[in-house]
RNA sequence: GGCCCCAUCGUCUAGCGGUCUAGGACGCUGGCCUCUCACGCCGGAAACAGGGGUUCGAGUCCCCUUGGGGUCACCA
């Protein structure tokens, strides 16, 4: 097989969705497991809804997955359509620019060609006569559309115009979709679509076929929503006689309610997800894993990225559409993060920490924080596990200690021994604490279960902590008396 | 509405004519472990949309119905 090429090509008109990010990852997961290249291509082609910084987002969003494309636009490409940033990786490639706004001579050059060999023509109608043509189509329930008026007009090219494709009457087409298997349209009538916009900007249909073949793009994923347009394409590459890359049309992402995945379903931009605590490697497996999996009898579903890699072929992807689980990213990234190494666990969750506004104590943390690891989905789930060790003054709810065994006196009780036990303590570690604190609840008779209760709010102003000793060890002798000693007073 | 796509537990999926009394995972749930919460372990409920064919034999192939989705722009 000859050298497989795959390519990412977002517009710039907004934040990068998750489900796009997907077609990337399947994108680049063909081209690597194929040992070939991955290309990222701006099509930048709608003037109207460019958004500002959002090639940045696409670049950086890509590269927190840990995917970096082999040809992409360089940085004197970017600062020529003034979207250069600071750190921006400069790429580039031969087949270049990888900006269709750079690539306008080249969409024009090919629409008159096709002009030429009577696949296209100009036309010069105004939007309002189109709009008007529109509404009688609807009303008399014909297909709407450009009915072919400017065919035989031999518009000039000096006035205003568009280049519309010359589309046969009838048409037949079959596809061979490596996802999807043979797609057939038998005898369906299509309009003339536009192909080189009046403003001299070409539509996605002549850009992408013209980049994908200029680019020697040798397999076009994308979703699913574009199988409607592929006639036209198809018919481009024919009347071009070009070679017709393998098309792949993928499976989409869903909401909960069985829609396509967008805004409204909540966190759909990459740097949501980054922002609630997710690992990059965590949805990066699980989002994969909609609309692919290893099949062959595979039951495990946490993979390496490398592994995914090796795995990762088109045989298995699925046609259905895939509803993307929270929870069961909510579980994965669960699983990631207890697999982190101690001190790469610590790395990752102390910004989380720290834009909780804790003032984070290496030291403490440390202790405590295997405990912690073991304990949360999300990164953001440990702020409050671990609060009581970085604040001076911690709120408690004296009523959550009182249950059907411990009533006011009992409370004062216990933490009034325990504070006086532990004082006595040598060294305040884990092992000697829990030497004074098991044998006394038995001296009490009592469950450890409800007096550790009291102790834990009566330090940590929590009913959920990581285990008690490793707390109390964590926060130290003197924070840990003093709490206790704080909280017989306000039992008073 | 036209065209196109899709259809296995609530969800993600395995299954590529017999090994399926349909397997795994999330979630749910019973239990064990246990200082709270988690983790871990053991068990349970839960699906081939319906109807016709083809075949000795259909979750697997074909057709129809139903249901869902996508798309019908000088947007991608």
């Amino acid at each position: 097989m000859s050298e497989v090429r795959t390519r990412f090509a977002p517009s710039p008109t907004g934040y990068p969705h998750i489900g796009g990010m997907r077609t990337a990852f399947y994108a680049w997961l063909l081209a690597k497991h194929y040992n070939g290249k991955f290309l990222l291509r701006i099509e930048d082609t709608d003037q109207e809804r460019l958004v500002r910084g959002a090639i940045k987002q696409i670049v950086e969003g890509l590269a927190w997955f840990g995917v970096i494309p082999d040809e992409a636009p360089s940085n004197k490409e970017l600062s020529e359509i003034g979207e250069s940033w600071d750190g921006a990786p400069d790429i580039g490639g031969q087949y270049g620019p990888y900006i269709q706004s750079l690539r306008l001579p080249r969409y024009k050059e090919v629409a008159q060609q096709l002009i030429d060999s009577g696949h296209a023509y100009r036309c010069d109608c105004t939007p309002e006569m189109l709009e008007r043509e529109r509404n009688e189509q609807m009303a008399r329930k014909e297909l709407p559309g450009y009915s072919g008026y400017c065919r035989t007009r031999n518009v000039s090219a000096e006035k205003p115009h568009v280049v519309r494709f010359k589309m046969p009457a009838k048409v037949s087409l079959v596809l061979q979709d490596a996802v999807r298997g043979r797609v057939a349209w038998d005898n369906i009538p299509l309009r003339d679509s536009v192909l080189l916009k009046s403003d001299g900007f070409p539509t996605y249909h002549l850009a992408v076929v013209v980049d994908d073949h200029d680019m020697k793009i040798s397999h076009v994923l994308r979703g699913e929503e574009w199988l409607p347009t592929t006639p036209l394409h198809l018919l481009l590459y024919e009347a071009l006689q070009w070679e017709k890359p393998i098309f792949a049309h993928l499976p989409q992402v869903l909401g909960p309610d069985g829609k396509k995945l967008s805004k409204r379903h909540g966190a759909t931009a990459y740097d949501a997800f980054r922002d609630d605590g997710y690992l990059p490697e965590a949805l990066f497996n699980f989002v994969v894993l909609i609309g692919w999996s290893p099949g062959e009898g595979e039951e495990q579903e946490v993979f390496k990225i490398e592994e995914i890699c090796r795995r990762f072929t088109l045989e298995h992807v699925n046609k259905a559409g895939g509803v993307f689980d929270y929870n069961k990213l909510a579980w994965m990234n669960g699983v990631y993060i207890r697999s982190l190494q101690p001190d790469d666990f610590v790395a990752r969750v102390t910004p989380f920490l720290e834009k909780a506004g804790l003032k984070v104590d290496p030291q403490r943390f440390g202790a405590i924080a295997p405990h912690v690891q073991e304990r949360i989905k999300l990164l953001t789930e440990a702020a409050p596990m671990v609060e009581f060790l970085f604040v001076d003054k911690i709120e408690r709810d004296m009523q959550q200690m009182f249950k059907k065994d411990i009533d006011r006196a009992k409370a004062r009780q216990i933490l009034t021994l325990s504070l006086e036990r532990l004082t006595k303590l040598e060294a305040f570690e884990i092992a000697p604490i829990e030497g004074v604190l098991r044998p006394l609840a038995e001296e009490l008779g009592l469950k450890v279960g409800p007096m550790f209760g009291v102790l834990r709010i009566a330090v940590t102003g929590k009913t959920i902590t990581p285990p008690l000793f490793e707390s109390f060890a964590a926060l130290g002798r003197e924070k840990t008396l003093s709490r206790i000693e704080e909280t017989v007073k306000l039992l008073e």
